[in-house]
DNA sequence: AATAATATTGTTACAATATAACATAACTCT
DNA sequence: AGAGTTATGTTATATTGTAACAATATTATT
């Protein structure tokens, strides 16, 4: 993400915290500034190691209790595969979305197709099932990697 | 999983890895055995304790390498957002499988939904994505909390 | 059968991810 | 100001997973 993206992005997210009236701290803005700064997935360690660079006395708590707080807010959102975080790059509402990885570049591409949902949805409710959360990750390779490979 | 179902399922792993000409060791088998009885997800070192009963020098990567072995033979899979393994409900072949995850009971259903697998590969294909591998965990309550709950 | 190559297991130590528990500080509302 | 709530500080620890190297067992080759 460049520079003016990130600070809309930030100014965004703000915007949002503001009308839900929940308060986006300047430690939470911070970790999630690191998250979305990145463009990639980033472990925890990673985000603790940054914003120790700020916040020398910052600690794993620090850092999960910010990711908590940012994913309840969909502003942020949990690789189960990779156990990495990312910044949602369309973060309008509650909504869990689908992920293209690249296992070259380390790149991801968040999705939030329409059929996707609705053959989950149409698979659970077959199975009599009540669905609360979706987790979508396809493993591969993107395009721009696929071109340089081949 | 009962006791019946139990041996069958091993003995088709047995005769799989036959025909595939790999070998599924006493101590493969064990953890596999461990892992079809539970009929629930069970963690890493959950599946130490009960080994270390019959093996009890058997450490972390007794069970790791066991878990790889059987993950390639696709009689096993790994629930990424429970970092949890799960025996394969129908063997065949290589497959993911997609999983229906009940928060209340904890039991999990495996499908092989077409419908599912067709929208993530033309979802991925849409944004020129080279499919690997899927991850799909749907989270909810199964049939029966269900009627339980309400 | 002896040898070499490969695959599996044993063993120790450690890395990486995440949480519990309790104290302190800040904010909100009356 | 005081009480209740939310957020942060701090320490310790739980949980999940790997690295690295030695010892055994299996398979293939002579
Ligand atoms: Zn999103
Ligand atoms: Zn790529
Ligand atoms: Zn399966
Ligand atoms: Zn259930």
């Amino acid at each position: 993400m460049n520079s003016k993206k990130l600070a809309e992005f930030l100014e965004y997210a703000a915007s949002l915290c503001e009308t839900r009236e929940v308060r986006l701290t300047p430690q939470r803005l911070e970790v999630l500034s690191i998250i979305a700064a990145s463009g990639k997935p980033v472990g925890a360690y990673e985000i603790l190691q940054k914003l120790q660079q700020e916040r020398p006395n910052a600690a794993p708590p620090t850092v999960y209790r910010a990711l908590d707080f940012l994913q309840e807010q969909g502003l942020v959102h949990r690789l189960a595969s990779l156990q990495a975080y990312l910044a949602c790059n369309h973060p309008h509402d509650e909504h869990q979305g689908q992920f293209l990885i690249c296992s070259d570049c380390g790149r991801v591409r968040e999705m939030e197709d329409g059929a996707i949902h609705t053959s989950l949805c149409k698979a659970a409710d077959k199975a009599g099932f009540d669905m609360d959360d979706e987790i979508v990750e396809i493993l591969g390779r993107c395009g721009e990697c696929k071109r340089v490979r081949s």
